[in-house]
DNA sequence: CACCATGTTCCTTG
DNA sequence: CCAAGGAACATGGT
């Protein structure tokens, strides 16, 4: 689920079920994803925390925590790599086969999974503060991406991955947000015109815009039925109404025809990840 | 068996 | 210093 969208709705979802919550327990499944954190320096600083408040940077989920023993508050920083998922399940439910790290917090538990354990749960804060501005901020302005491209001679697809230049654009918006700007994916980033920057910064923003909305009209039951709710997976459980994949205009749409013009969507590999783009639309 | 996958970091090579 | 390419982390789907 982890694109700039998703978690900023699962910040949304998650903050209110969170608040005020006390961690009576940690289980840690994974060691790995706590890393640099030991799970014992971890759970010295968790237990008995509270939830006081959580927000979104970039892809990164931070909670703010007090422990009512020192009357110190810090905060634990949330990843979800790939395949990460976090919810509310009652604790007399069994546990799912990848729990990486688990908070009990009395009648319901709070679980972060991660099948490929790529993401993280950490006090450390150092991936927070590299990254680049929020682009639905005002510190976000077309003047900033200006000159930010200005320097760079990498593909403009590459370019959008990286987190120093704008913070939670990943692989399947950059491919989104080019196609919305009408820009070529293979355009090196300083060669672009002053007038398609305006059209990239107006499409990173309305594009990321448009999905945070369109997510926060679904519920998000993740203890019940909607556990594989479609929108926040790509691949999606069998039988389930695909709702995620019919809002991308182009992504994993390859030989399939362009919403706008009709001609064949291609597929390319840029820094070995796929990228998909209208060739008619999308001209170098 | 092959290849693909929403992320990030590190290393090598040019 | 920069850009590009590959590997690593680890698991699952097709």
């Amino acid at each position: 689920m982890p694109e700039l969208p998703e978690i900023e709705v699962l910040v949304r979802h998650l903050a209110p079920l969170l608040k005020n919550k006390t961690i009576r327990a940690v289980v840690v499944r994974r060691a790995n994803v706590l890393l640099p954190d030991s799970p014992a320096g971890f759970k010295r600083t968790l237990i008995g925390a509270r939830f006081v408040g959580l927000a979104r940077r970039g892809k990164f989920l931070l909670f703010t925590l007090r422990q009512p023993r020192t009357g110190r508050r810090f905060t634990l920083v949330g990843h979800l790599g790939m395949t990460g998922r976090m919810y509310l399940q009652p604790a007399d439910q069994p546990l799912p086969k990848h729990a990486a790290v688990v908070f009990a917090l009395g009648k319901s538990r709070f679980v972060y999974e991660d099948t490929r354990y790529f993401g993280r749960l950490t006090l450390d804060t150092d991936g927070v503060a590299r990254l680049g501005p929020e682009p639905l901020s005002a510190a976000f302005t077309a003047d900033y991406l200006r000159c930010a491209l200005r320097r760079s001679r990498q593909q403009i697809k590459v370019k959008l991955l990286d987190q120093t230049l704008v913070a939670g654009v990943g692989n399947l918006y950059a491919s989104e947000v080019l196609f919305r700007a009408g820009i070529s994916p293979k355009t090196s980033a300083c060669r672009l015109t002053s007038r398609q920057v305006s059209r990239l910064w107006r499409a990173l923003r309305t594009v990321l815009a448009e999905a945070i909305a369109l997510g926060s009209t679904l519920p998000l039951d993740w203890a019940g039925r909607n556990e594989w709710d479609g929108l926040f997976y790509f691949g999606r459980a069998p039988g389930t109404p695909d709702h995620y994949r019919e809002r991308l205009r182009v992504y994993d749409r390859g030989g399939e025809p362009c919403p706008n013009c009709g001609a064949r969507i291609k597929r390319l590999v840029q820094a070995s990840r796929s990228t998909f783009y209208c060739p008619r639309c999308q001209r170098a």
